[in-house]
DNA sequence: GATGAATGAGCCTTCATTCAT
DNA sequence: AATGAATGAAGGCTCATTCAT
């Protein structure tokens, strides 16, 4: 009998070794010889576990996600069901992790949004995890706003979540998360104070 | 006898062929080949008019860089000097101008911003782009508000500028350039009618 | 304690499954990945059972002699030991047995015909093989003509034999046996009758 | 300008070199690599001038077939029109002309035999030569035979082309062109003097 | 006996760039 | 100014084989 378990091991692995290549080199230099490499595993592996480079790329977009998903969850799952305004911040806050805004994540993220464009399988990922979060929030504001004002604010929340995010990638020292969130709390109670602009 | 004035016409039609072949097949799939058989010429001359593949994408992204700036600018020089609030809509405004909310340029953007990342050269071009909307921004705002608050308040508009355009480019019907104006408009006013949330 | 007699059962399971690859997709596309999957074991195994992909094809090859000679053997032991004629039919029919052109059987003959072109341990093995064809007819033929002519017919048969079998190898219905033996049916009864021409 | 009538040059030169390859290593040992070594080019070229190795293997054996054609037509050329005899004779006299029966050759159409039938385009390629043979040699013999005996005498000399030339292609030795002509000008003559077996 | 994890060589292809014309 | 022939490096992938279990 073989090696058992391998699997489980490998994949996390490469798909680490991955993001790691990306946030040093961006993924055009991302080649399967650099992150076997860095891996510490030989090239042809990755077809082993992966069908091909596209398979470890998209593995590689999902993991990021399912950290996303599972750092928000996490959040949401601490926070008082019925405080709307808690979990909103919960959500905002969940986006901001640690994980999330690290370069190699972040530089990840990047790439995959721009390569998604003319990736089907990427884009539908992609596509999908926008529409989780818009989802979340407006669950949310519909217990403190009406329909159409609800589905407003998770747009504008929404957009400074992904705005700031994308500026914050440029940005040499990284994302202010403090900061970040102070300006969606901010944004968030003057929709509730005054919900008529 | 050579041709005169080529430059002045191969450039703008080498640029332009390159934002086409980035907006249908992305960055990765621009290849040189592909680019200069948009533009109906042969390969070797990319590297005559801009010494490489890197000049000529340097050189699209400063145009579209270029172009975001002078509809920018245009709009401000047809605005009253002491309306600072209608100078801010004017800068949103021409963030969201009909050429650079285009599929091609908004891909080209986030192609290079993605790219920007591993390159001195692009990443210093966008920096300054980032910081010159800040900075417009920040002018008129302290007009209107305490500097502290002026510089706030002029991060949450660049970041729903960005924000709202990024998730824009990922979506299929392209950018609601009316609705995001709306929301970037509701953001300001909110801040300006009451500075103390 | 291992299992018994596992040898007599995986390399017929495996000779067949390497046929089959090559009916399907060829001797270039028939990899060893591809042939243990149709057997319904590991990659592994054929090392073990051949000493590698060469020593599997060349069992195969052998097989494949090895049912066309078996054919042959069998049509003549039920023929008149001296019914000279019918025992060069008997030949024939065995080259034309239902086995023999089958496209399983009719591409893997091909296909190694071609490769065994380079390959010294092939090449042997098909020599042999046509050897036999010719030394078969000749002895038969030798009860009916004079030695030289003997020769002369048994090439003349031999070669219909196999062009008939080539020709048939690329016709999609595969080959006609009735046909094929009529010809040569008939291309003997000319020799026999008048041998000089 | 840049060096013209170059494909003129390189195109021959390279279909040469694969015949070459292929008569020392076997098609699959061929490799693009192995091939451009021959020509004294590099790798790359093939794609420049056959968009791939595909393309140089179908071009190669479209000139296989079109020299087989020109030796062919060449010997009808200078035949009697009226000689239906001579005129078969004559086409069986292309298929063993000196060109086509050198290791080179030979060795070449073989290992596309067996290649066409997983190539849908080289099969169709081959099967197209296959009836042309067969049309040639029909419409001589119906010169002189009733039509359904012209289609079987057909079939019988183009059996025994195939045959001989298969059978030589094995033959260290190659293909001995006088014997091969004179069995069929035997095979043709009894057809002819005594129509009915 | 049998597996499948793992390797490393080799293959075809793409590509930016150079250069003679 | 402009071409396209030509190159050489690099990329992703396939594959036969080895080996620990």
């Amino acid at each position: 009998m073989p090696k058992v378990g391998m699997p489980a091991i490998r994949r996390p692995q490469l798909v680490e070794a991955t993001m790691s290549a990306i946030d040093e080199v961006g993924l055009a230099g991302a080649s399967v010889a650099l992150i076997s490499r860095k891996a510490g595993v030989s090239a042809g592996i990755i077809n082993h576990y992966f069908g091909g480079k596209h398979g470890l790329l998209e593995e590689t977009m999902r993991s990021v996600m399912r950290e996303l998903s599972k750092g928000v969850q996490l959040r949401l799952s601490i926070t008082d069901q019925n405080d709307a305004k808690a979990r909103i911040l919960a959500i905002v806050d969940g986006n901001f992790d640690g994980n999330q805004v690290s370069s190699k994540v972040t530089k990840t993220w990047l790439a995959f949004w721009s390569h998604a464009m003319h990736d089907p399988t990427l884009f539908r990922l992609q596509h999908v995890n926008e529409r989780r979060l818009l989802s979340h929030l407006r669950v949310e504001l519909k217990k403190l706003l009406p329909p159409e004002r609800a589905q407003f604010v998770a747009q504008g929340i929404a957009a400074l979540v992904d705005g700031i995010w994308l500026r914050g990638a440029l940005n040499p020292q990284g994302i202010d998360t403090r900061a970040a969130i102070k300006t969606i709390e901010d944004y968030l109670e003057r929709q509730l104070h005054d919900s008529q602009p």
